[in-house]
DNA sequence: GTACGTGCAAAAATTTTGCTTTAAT
DNA sequence: ATTAAAGCAAAATTTTTGCACGTAC
């Protein structure tokens, strides 16, 4: 489907692997481009079983190395869920999470009003800050309804 | 030590023991406390070993039930951490949490800017936001100095 | 006395590791 | 040709579950 975004991060991970002598298999290549299809903030699970349809040989531990490395490359994290399996995340543009308590689902949105305001001088105190997020908690639009 | 936090937790569970037919047992008595007495969002391995000092025939199941009991009696709840173990936070006012990306200490800030913000008008969109939480990640005051 | 909760042990689920083989450079 | 990375299987970790016994009410 030539996604842009998908292209945008193939780059990236080429510029990244001459630069750091990391080897551009077919498996770091299928895992990137299912992540940058992904809208569901996927567990390394949901993505081995997606890959594996055209990828039969791909192992788990493969998906899971494969991951960490583009964490430390900076082209995927994974979201602050709670509990359950660890998510992924391929969008890297500023954005927020809402985490349904129910049914689990992660939903995207941004907020520039948050953007916007300066973090609390306890930057200082801290150390150094590299992303900075907001985890909404309650219940999505489909759970409210059947909440007592 | 006579903690005025941990006497109000205690009064509190005590008070939805009463309305919801829960026991309190000593088992949840000595891990409220110890949850109320650390300050370091513990994982329920930590309140474990912890607790079994003073007793030893605690078990880490028991632990998992009670941590799962008290965050849905709004007691405690699951500090959105990245990987690892799961980390449980006692301290219920609002204050929002600092993760160190190198030695994964948790440090909570309040932010008042933050907390005066409207959220952005996407709540229809998502359903009942009952919690909001911003996670910052980085290196901590004592991590930056030995990165390179 | 009556369940609810605990302890124990075993299982399930998730993630990591060692080692051999494959393949990208 | 070199050597990072993949695949496989097994282990380690973390969390959950079934069941018999204990204990708060």
């Amino acid at each position: 489907m030539n996604d842009p975004d998908f292209e945008c991060k193939l780059d990236r991970l080429k510029q990244l692997s001459l630069e750091q002598g990391l080897r551009l298999t077919h498996q770091r290549l299928e895992i990137l481009r299912e992540l940058a299809a992904a809208m569901d903030h996927p567990s390394a699970e949901m993505i081995y079983k997606r890959v594996r349809v055209r990828m039969p040989t791909l192992s788990l531990d493969t998906v899971y190395r494969t991951l960490w490395t583009f964490e430390r490359l900076g082209l995927a994290f994974r979201v602050p869920a709670l509990g359950e399996q660890g998510r992924f995340d391929g969008d890297l543009s500023p954005h927020h999470h809402f985490v349904c308590d129910a049914c689990s689902e992660i939903i995207d949105f941004t907020w520039d009003a948050f953007e916007n305001i300066a973090l609390p001088g306890t930057e200082a105190a801290l150390g150094r800050i590299d992303r900075k997020q907001v985890v909404l908690r309650g219940l999505c639009g489909k759970c409210v309804p059947q909440a007592a």
